[in-house]
DNA sequence: TTGAAAGCGCTAACAG
DNA sequence: CTGTTAGCGCTTTCAA
């Protein structure tokens, strides 16, 4: 038979509502009391009912996240496991519970009404990078609790994380051009993604303070993030140009290239992905790439939320996540490829 | 403001026991009040409190899953993400919610203890194929309804849904002896675990079935699932025989043993992983895989836990699910090697 | 500092 | 077929 508040309280010989008070820990209770109360809640091995309590407190303890599962989005495995390690790990700090589900194409937006409205959970994170506004107004037209991973086109009072995309380009062809590259390509996917964009944007800007003139001719924008779109890119780049270091968007991306260089023996050309997956790691050569911790993403983006759930007060309504150059085998120019 | 079930009570000029009635679909009440109250929920835009009606019915329609994070299982990301889905579309189709939660090594029994006793899930399934029978016996006593995903040691009444490991080893190699093949490698890892010993088992009884003497110079068993087994196996099988197939318990290991290969420029051989994860297909040359199919195993475990939750009779307490070679370059003896 | 009592929003006998 | 009435297990005023 399960135990309820009312045993313990009568074990104890006080009422239900100092058991209550003793377990969210009331200040105004006498120790002599509070002692006497753990001990019978420890010998009868008293667990609170978490319904009963969310009902009484109306607020569930849990974050609710949703995984889209639109086509392509498999290559994403790795990253978004590491969001919900992230998520995870702020939410066993903080006491909540995680309740997630996959959005298909269609049904995407019915599952997060679901979850929002039948009151299952407080809160919401969209692991979404490339979020539709049309769920963002949703959410805050109800004003519903949420975070983005991913920032939003328009940052008004949108709780985001995400990493800086213009920096890490920056940041990664300045490093390029200081050891001596000068013609260096971007190949890239989905003109229309802000991690495009952005990156571009950085890409061009880091040319330019470079004093190093911007060649259309090194840049390639495909459709999808598919090696496919790895190799289509620099073998038009290279019809062109000869560039000495190339940049992917993705790791996939990056392994088209690769193919590609392994296939015609090319081997005085860098190679750097994105967001480090395992693909990068375990190719022939092994493919350099920008690590973008997912697990970070994540566990900001809950702390983002729980800490508005609380009423905790943030200094600011995003957080930018840092990002790291993993060195490997292909950030050489000159590669011993097989 | 929210409107609840009393609000709807008033509005429609009911009581709320026939409003509630009216939600679940109750057989006896005229289509009359049905379609009246209907109306009015409708209008209102009323959405039952999914936690009262937990409280209420002492059950949360959530399961709950538990993700192992041990060291190395990072690498079987792909397969918890198809877990996930299989388990989520089952979810969905019966109204189900999900939690999940990491465990880490150390408090991956507290986590478990916490959902199963705070009330906030009706069940749980174990992602940990090789489990610890510690948890399960401590599910098991306290009659908590649960899955195993992965065949337990002692099949006592535990619900559990796994590949058939024997049969998909004897298929495999039965494949590879009809196609000419008569040394066969196997390296594997991990030799305690149920996967190793069951597949190694197939194995020998289809050399067995087809009269093809059982060698142990062609059977290597390393300690992790990683590429560096894979490579340290095949090179201590290749240094006292001459395989023309290998077969490897995981797609990781295949692709250290591909490496290998790669590097000494050996195209003769046929090689075979296990998983199907994204690693193998895009290795050069890609790397043949079994598909195990971990949206079916997830599927079908929820649909097990569901059925059990809701007395409703399965024919048996586990489900083996099927499994498919996928043929890609390596899968011919001749490869043409970069 | 503690207790009594009124909910939280819904379900489920039990009557009628 | 529908309404009344207890709860489900916990929190939280309001008094004492």
């Amino acid at each position: 038979m399960k135990i309820t508040i009312n045993d313990v309280a009568k074990a104890a010989g006080v009422s239900k509502a100092t058991v209550s008070r003793v377990l969210s820990n009331s200040e105004r209770i006498s120790d002599d009391t509070k002692r006497k109360v753990n001990d019978v809640i420890k010998n009868m091995g008293y667990i609170p009912n978490a319904t009963a309590r969310n009902l009484a407190k109306n607020s569930t303890k849990t974050i609710g996240i949703v995984i889209p599962m639109d086509a392509g989005s498999y290559f994403y495995n790795d990253f978004y496991i590491k969001l919900m390690q992230g998520i995870s790990s702020l939410a066993q700090k903080k006491g909540y519970y995680i309740m997630y589900a996959f959005g298909n194409d269609k049904d995407e937006d019915k599952v997060i009404k679901d979850l929002c409205s039948k009151g299952v959970v407080d809160g919401i994170i969209m692991l979404k990078t490339e979020q539709d506004d049309k769920t963002i107004n949703y959410l805050a037209d109800r004003k519903f609790p949420f975070v983005v991973i991913g920032k939003p086109l328009e940052d008004n009072n949108v709780l985001w994380v995400d990493n800086d995309n213009f920096k890490i380009a920056y940041d990664l062809v300045c490093e390029l051009i200081k050891n001596g590259h000068k013609k260096i390509c971007f190949i890239g996917a989905q003109e229309k993604w802000m991690v495009y964009q952005e990156r571009i944007k950085g890409y061009k800007k880091a040319l330019e303070d470079n004093n190093i003139q911007y060649d259309t001719n090194l840049v390639y924008c495909g459709e999808e993030f598919s090696d496919e779109t790895g190799l289509a890119g620099i073998k038009e780049v290279l019809s062109k140009s000869d560039p000495t270091a190339v940049i992917a968007i993705d790791d996939l991306v990056a392994v088209g290239i690769n193919k590609y260089f392994n296939m015609n023996s090319i081997r005085d050309k860098a190679l750097i992905g994105f967001n480090n997956t395992m693909l990068a790691n375990y190719q022939a050569p092994s493919i350099s790439s920008v690590e973008i911790y997912g697990d970070k993403l994540g566990y900001y983006a809950a702390e983002l939320l729980v800490n508005h759930l609380e009423k905790i007060d943030d200094a600011s309504n995003y957080k930018i996540i840092d990002s790291k150059i993993i060195y490997r085998q292909t950030y050489n120019s000159i590669i011993k490829r097989q």
